[in-house]
DNA sequence: TATGAATGAGCCTTCATTCAT
DNA sequence: AATGAATGAAGGCTCATTCAT
């Protein structure tokens, strides 16, 4: 009953939120003000600031959202039945894709690092979204890995931070210069090579 | 006297680049206004403006000159003497230090990528930085591993990009959530592994 | 019931009134929102505005308010027994002292005062508190002076705006500029002075 | 010639610190907007933001401008020709005139004073001017006084303090219940006895 | 060629006020 | 009687750009 009370408010700053993925997807963070958001929400820029009192708020909350986003898409794709091999295959595959069909969130994202360079503001949430990612991946991925019985051959907490890496960065590279089709089918395979390079055989 | 106006006037929009680039460096595009830049430069804010009607001209300049310095710098370190390995090592080795400092290149890149994520203009400048920088490792890079006689298990214009993504996805994720000195050194181990295991022994 | 809820509102009016007066001595007039004075009364905002449909209204019955309560303990201080010139030095020391704090009344003054010059509306109030201060005064000093056998150089009505003007303008100076505590003692000294050299000896 | 540069720059600003000062006797620093401000003046609101990047930089040049009026007049009076008794009397009339007359600057002074309470920025403008009102007149008519052979009965620095406070204090009671002519001359006197009184005959 | 002055649009934020519930 | 939500008007400030000199 209490909880009714808020079922409102939590629609708006869903809405809030989602507007401005949208809005930050389709202009960039440089580019896209309060006001911008607002009206991508259907909202006076009041009531924007009524739901996140600073902008950083709702930025913090939208990087939270995509990276929810991002994590359910992995998880689906992980837990789908298959061998260990299989799974991390898919899993890279999936990753991938998401970066190249360059959905909302994944360029909200990309355009939030970018930016966290110089603002300090955003310092914070972008490292949060990182190590978060990072602890994902590391739980499932080397998880699996080692349970075939595979040795990283280095720490083991390294690794998750270079294949994100990897991605991250093929995902900015792509962005400028996408690769054709066939090349992107060999970028893939590349991919597992460096993950199984990892470890000993 | 009309050349040595001409003359002057070269100079002049010279030191605006170069001043650009140190404030742009220092603090980022975002956060770099006409006025900063001026002052870098030690004029006024109407000169930058009468060398540079607009401000987004002034940056497709800075990109330009970026892109010459930092090619500069990176056939420099690959003439130095000795074995192809040593070469490739040394390279690797040398890139990812660059990157860590975390020195004006790394912020102005980081500035250009998300700029040139929504800025079409900057998109195609970008673009081209890539690809330059790319065509300058294939040449040197694949061409010594191949004289080694190291085959390629995937095609060798690939190769550049998986490394120069992982080296820049690397930076950033550096940038945000930087590892200790042990993990530095792992991390460059890693990256020794990855290149090399994209060859046939 | 009717009766009730009517009281249950007379309460409410009550409780924010306390509120705002409470919040206006700590950031006064110009920072204390209807929003700060909702969460001092432990309200919504909206509340605030049910029972007082302007901010206006809710400020000139916290002026109201305030008169009463600072005339109370104007009268109390000067109700303790003593000879006349010891209620004369207490009663000058004691409004002193209370100026010197710093504490809510310089503050809610100082509101009143600065609101006053521009806003017509208050102008009326706090004409009225400062008369109605001044008969306080003249009432219990004047008489006690006189009874004393002293006679004033000036018109008796004039001394307590004398007074009391001295005090005031001690307060402002003070609190932009304490004394430190020996200069203190000084200034309570010469306010005697100052009372005494009124009067005939 | 260099000098000659800056003339126009001068210029302006003393136009903008003029109508900040009309501006601010009008409505008050809480309802005078940089908008206001630069209405009053004929510009643009950004280019009363160009000779002086913050508000708070106008207002302290403003206080300083009311205190060089106030102090013009104050040496005027002073340096006519008379007996220091004379001079005293004309000066401490003069000031008090001033007050009555409520020239604009004078209303700015009393009201940044009394917004200085509670504005932390306005503090140190208004402590400051404070101060150098004190120090102008310890000069001025501490120096005759003594020179006169009255040896105060409280430290001489004080005596300013007391002075000045008893003349804002009554120019704020004045402000909200002026008193009739007869009244105000006998203020006046009773202000000379006051002075008088805090020196030894 | 270079400058200081000025502009105007836009930004984030605050806040009194209104309103449906 | 009271609340949470939403609004819209300012407010201070930044900044690219223009312009007379």
């Amino acid at each position: 009953m209490g909880v009714r009370r808020y079922k409102k408010s939590e629609n708006s700053r869903r809405q809030v939120v989602e507007a401005a993925i949208r809005a930050l997807a389709e202009r960039g963070f440089a580019h896209t003000s309060v006001n911008d958001i607002a009206a991508a929400a259907g909202m006076s820029k009041g009531a924007v600031h009524y739901h996140f009192t600073r902008k950083a708020d709702l930025i913090a909350h939208v990087l939270e959202r995509c990276l929810a986003v991002t994590h359910d898409r992995l998880r689906q794709a992980w837990d789908d039945p298959g061998s260990p091999t299989d799974k991390i295959r898919r899993a890279l595959r999936e990753m991938r894709e998401r970066w190249r069909e360059g959905g909302p969130e994944l360029r909200v994202m990309a355009d939030l690092m970018a930016q966290g360079v110089h603002d300090e503001k955003l310092r914070a949430p972008v490292a949060a979204m990182f190590q978060k990612t990072r602890s994902e991946l590391i739980t499932h991925l080397i998880g699996s890995l080692t349970a075939m019985g595979l040795k990283p051959k280095i720490p083991a907490h390294i690794i998750p931070r270079l294949l994100l890496a990897t991605l991250d960065g093929l995902a900015l590279h792509d962005f400028f210069d996408p690769p054709n089709e066939e090349d992107h089918e060999q970028i893939i395979r590349a991919i597992e090579v460096i993950a199984f390079s990892l470890f000993e055989i």
